[in-house]
DNA sequence: CTATGGACCTGAATGC
DNA sequence: TGCATTCAGGTCCATA
């Protein structure tokens, strides 16, 4: 569910209504990817001061001294409401606060929640140093993201997935940024010249702006902390349409394996 | 350093 | 209906 636009959309949803609210009491469920990192007890009396995103990362700064990092994993999503049912099975992580409750059900598990004591971002856990660029962002230029390809030799697909160039771009959205460039995603990074790098930035910057401004989209249910719906406006042009015309030429979208995971591509449009 | 494969975990969909 | 297999939006880590 959880690429860099649903992070966002995630966030802007509950940002304001938990800033400025100190914390009663967090409880944990079963373990997630991680370990808290603290004693939960140790969180009461905090004061939530604001919600920031890195990457897929959720940042929730605490007053005083704190950090808790927060990852959707592949099934994640986050509620925030005064009033909550008991935890289900799969609600792992309660956050309650005086201006209600931050819940993260997350069934696989693959999310997490992680306290760190650095209030700064980038050395503050070793999970954030290392991420590139921010695409939203006023860092990512085109120049600089066509220099920093032509030092991987990996295929593109997997550059974009690595999220050492470039953060938050997941399975989906590589995809149909890279449909959006007409990029073969099995092209080798440092092959890719100089117009074709500036396509693609400038693909990337649309498809996650355009989720982003449409409630976060995607194909399956997905809902902000809010429990509302994203618009489903952003129809894949490849994602999941192994076999299906390519919306632009017609010709079977194609499925293949990169690194365990599935890319979609039209064989026509995109070339190597 | 890069590249690869495995690991984590649950549930839905598909096939026999 | 039951049971096994495959696949799913992520990413860290050990190994070569």
């Amino acid at each position: 569910m959880p690429e860099l636009p649903e992070v966002e959309v995630t966030r802007l949803s509950f940002a304001d209504q938990i800033s400025k609210a100190r914390i009663k009491a967090a409880s944990l469920g079963k373990p997630l990817r991680w370990p808290l990192g603290c004693a939960t007890e140790s969180l009461t009396g905090r004061t939530v001061t604001g919600v920031r995103r890195r990457g897929k990362y959720l940042l929730l700064d605490l007053q005083p001294q704190g950090l808790l990092l927060m990852h959707l994993g592949m099934s994640g999503s986050v509620m925030f409401d005064r009033h909550l049912p008991p935890p289900g099975k799969h609600d792992h992580f309660d956050l309650v606060t005086t201006h209600g409750t931050l819940r993260l059900h997350d069934p696989r598990r693959f999310g997490a929640v992680v306290y760190s004591t650095r209030q700064d971002d980038e050395p503050a856990h070793k999970l954030l140093s290392g991420l590139g660029v921010e695409p939203l962002g006023p860092d990512f230029e085109p120049a600089a993201f066509h220099r920093a390809l032509k030092g991987k030799a990996a295929a593109i697909k997997q550059v974009l997935l690595a999220g050492q160039v470039v953060v938050g771009v997941g399975n989906i959205y590589a995809c149909e940024a890279l449909f959006m460039a007409g990029i073969r995603p099995t092209t080798r990074a440092h092959k890719i010249s100089r117009a074709r790098a500036h396509r693609l930035h400038a693909a990337i910057v649309e498809v996650l702006a355009r989720a982003v401004a449409q409630g976060g989209s995607t194909l399956r249910d997905f809902s902000n902390a809010m429990g509302q719906a994203g618009h489903f406006q952003l129809t894949a042009q490849v994602y999941d349409r192994a076999g299906l015309p390519c919306k632009q030429c017609g010709a079977p979208i194609r499925r293949i394996v990169q690194q365990q995971r599935s890319t979609y591509y039209c064989p026509a449009c995109q070339r190597p």
